[in-house]
DNA sequence: TTGAGTACTTTCCACTGAAAAGATAACCTC
DNA sequence: GAGGTTATCTTTTCAGTGGAAAGTACTCAA
């Protein structure tokens, strides 16, 4: 870290990399994803369009960094509304939800980024952590639920697999504004539709004498 | 229509409109929704890389058209599963959810794009009318379940907001990669997944009975 | 002080979508 | 048919994109 100079932008920036990830943001937030331009961004950090690629290895890398700070920040947003809820099960199963919910209202275009099929996370660890980070307050709540024994039976990676479909198709939907009936409502509003998403997503009782017998497969679990 | 002369390719393409939504989708599943080229969809049609624009006005208008294709196909896949099916309410629910899975399956990045956020489908009545037809289907599904005044109230569009939320977002996961314990099973194998998410979304007797006691809005209803 | 390496800029290239203007063929009226 | 009109398609051009390559400025260690 190099303080600037009295005069005029120093050669060396200090902290491009800290500043490309805000400046990149910026341009996500305000082009959207797929007028996102790597020039724009460099721009924005107040560099040579050049600069970038000393950082990142080229537009996709930027991006998927960036994506990794999108999830972490979705686990800050359900971790978030989790502790504002009550501590019943229930009641932090259903704001793990919320949080989700929220969190893709306030971020549209970082959540288009973050699950857009161009993404590939297999190659890039850290975002592959942090997403994983993500996903394990959504199956820690179902697991507080279910009891932690249920994801060594295919039955509990189903559970979780309901969950996770209903909260990200339903947030898919109402960020890009096919979920008319709420549009005009305040997110506190949505509240009581979320609850009730995530209820029927994971109901009490219906659905767990189902016998598949699969083979418990901890590899092949739903994933971030 | 006109036919080709017999030397060489005749000035006037004939049915170039088509022959571009044909060329369009082969370009965006074989180059991605984010790498589609005007001009490479230009060269598939062996015309030149500004003739497209006589039909259509941009690119996002090209793909518009295409994604109005997507949604018609959607709706013939929903229905092909219906017609396979038994002809019980519950099983035709049930396949209009399987169709849908299985058309995303079939047609990734067709999916990606008829659902992308950069989609505007406001200001292309084609699109959304085509969108709307397809929808129609998941909502007569439900309909015929619940029966049909459940549309008067807000009640009956949080079933279908349910049902589509959770299919919708299993869709999307599978494709993207994110369902890793479906990933290796045949089609077929999956139905009783994509059932068991039907089920969930609609249960038989659970929250039925809730009063929200919201104003009827068809305005306000989701809508693809 | 100097040599080496890192951070950044400048220049360049191939590609993109779009606009403008020119070329060709089909249609329409007479 | 013949002529003019119009729609379709091509060529040219332009601004903008991501990335490669080469040059410049700075830092730091010996």
């Amino acid at each position: 870290m190099v303080a600037a100079s009295k005069e005029g932008k120093p050669y060396h920036h200090g902290d491009l990399r800290a500043a490309l990830l805000t400046a990149a943001e910026a341009e996500l937030i305000e082009k959207g994803v797929d007028s996102f331009s790597l020039r724009g961004t460099a721009k924005r950090a107040g560099v040579s369009h050049a600069a970038p690629a000393h950082h990142f290895r080229d537009a996709t890398a930027l991006l998927d960094a960036v994506a990794a700070v999108g999830f972490s920040r979705l686990a800050d947003t359900m971790r978030g509304e989790q502790a504002l809820a009550g501590p019943g099960k229930s009641e932090q199963f259903v704001a793990a939800g919320v949080g989700y919910v929220r969190f893709a209202i306030d971020n549209p275009e970082m959540l288009e980024l973050m699950f857009g099929r161009s993404r590939t996370d297999g190659d890039h660890p850290d975002l592959a952590r942090h997403a994983e980070a993500a996903f394990s307050v959504l199956v820690n709540a179902v697991g507080h639920i279910r009891g932690r024994h249920v994801f060594k039976s295919e039955e509990g990676w189903r559970d979780v697999a309901a969950c996770w479909s209903m909260v990200h198709g339903y947030a898919q939907l109402v960020i890009s504004g096919r979920m008319g009936f709420v549009a005009t409502l305040e997110f506190d509003e949505q509240r009581g539709v979320i609850e009730d998403l995530m209820r029927r997503a994971l109901p009490d009782s219906a659905f767990r004498m189902r016998d598949d017998s699969a083979v418990p497969t901890q590899s092949g679990r739903p994933s971030f």
